[in-house]
DNA sequence: CCCCCACTGACAGAAAGAGGCAGCATGGCC
DNA sequence: GGCCATGCTGCCTCTTTCTGTCAGTGGGGG
């Protein structure tokens, strides 16, 4: 990794010294021919570093002001615009806007060029599918639960119309077009169960945790789903 | 930079990828033969990352924790997420791997408890629908005209079969469910157009530029589309 | 025991890196 | 204008590095 490296004081050359400085003084300082000094500079360049070359004065390089604390593509910038976009059409409002205000602040930390190339995205997608009614209950109590692994009891209308109340870990919500739905270990039934959340009538949390066997829960379920793997 | 970027590349994969992934995998992924691979982790490690490797099973990452820390709520994290896994169903490959680099690499910054959290979201969404038919021409070329602002020229099949040849503007891609279009300025008809990707059988760059244009050309096009404002 | 897999060494061909030289264009200075 | 310093590019060569293939070792799990 000679070259990486090179490129890397080659870099820190330039911030640190009097601008502009010439290639000749670079060349010497990272130990490397004139004409290969440009090579470098041409490398630099093509990885999106701004260095000015004036001819009869020297290099000059102009730094992003808020050095991005992570550097996005173009592409993934846009990549994220669309996802969060997409996600309009399936997401509750809370999610939604969560996911807006991620995306802000994501592109807020660009540096101010990237953060132009953002809003050139003008792209976005249609498809306004009919809209899913809101869920009645709080999901943020059920997401909560799934984060700090807190089981919850739930009065349930199964698909039979019966009602029937049961404690329940909660492992995640589903999301999907149509429907949101619960995937959960039933301790009722001893076994994995999706629960349409619809049909929830009312859900509290018990006070237990199930931390312990979360772990083996993911497992099981994933071997017993392998058409379907649970995304780790 | 083949090198460095396959590295990047390499990095990338061992955070998106569910750990362990054998070196096999990773080296389908990244275009190298198995041998080189294991150099290439080697070269990783070298470089300060921690990549743990157990005969039989494969390689897991863990993340370097000296990274700039950028918190999101939980909240947030599973939004974008799903808003990701949503993508899917609608964005072409390129644009898939993107996302989930970009979502990977968020993850990593984060501590790890964070970490940890956002490792526990198992949530996805389902509604696999029909796939859209993978574009024939080269998606990463129209992208590349939005970003720069550089006129294209396309032989296009109009809805009624008849092919023409037009110079267009183009602005940005719109992401449908079910047809992938290009929202453009058409010089011939010097209006404001819609073109299906699919029915655009060549295209290709003229070399001009239409920066000076672009901002009025966004402006008209958000007052005559008030119903579907352009996202600025 | 077997299979899968991480890992290492050796070797040869392929690819990239790097230096030297010549030449062009541009901006500042006398 | 003449001169010089400097950025920039193309071409040729040599060297270094990279990379694939082949072979072998050892660990882990069924």
């Amino acid at each position: 990794m000679a070259r990486t490296d090179r490129l890397m004081r080659l870099m820190d050359l330039l911030r640190r010294l009097p601008a502009p400085v010439t290639a000749t003084r670079l060349a010497e300082e990272t130990g490397v021919s004139r004409r290969q000094l440009y090579r470098d500079i041409a490398t630099l360049r093509a990885g999106g570093a701004l260095i000015d070359g004036e001819a009869g004065l020297g290099y000059t390089l102009t730094e992003d002001p808020a050095l991005p604390p992570q550097s996005f593509s173009r592409l993934e910038i846009e990549a994220l615009r669309l996802a969060v976009d997409a996600l309009g059409r399936i997401g509750d409002p809370d999610l939604n806007s969560a996911a807006h205000d991620a995306l802000a602040r994501i592109i807020a930390t660009l540096p101010e060029r990237q953060s132009r190339q953002a809003l050139h995205a003008v792209m976005r997608s249609f498809d306004t599918g009919p809209e899913r009614a809101p869920p009645r209950i709080d999901l943020s109590v059920i997401r909560s639960a799934c984060w700090d692994e807190m089981e919850l009891e739930i009065d349930y209308i199964d698909l039979k119309g019966a009602p029937t109340r049961r404690p329940i870990w909660p492992l995640g919500l589903s999301y999907s077009q149509h429907t949101l739905m619960l995937l959960a270990y039933c301790r009722l039934r001893m076994d994995f169960r999706v629960f349409h959340v619809n049909r929830i009538e009312t859900l509290r949390s018990t006070g237990n945790s199930f931390r312990p066997h979360r772990v083996v829960l993911v497992r099981e379920y994933a071997a017993t789903r392998k058409a379907h793997p649970v995304r780790a």
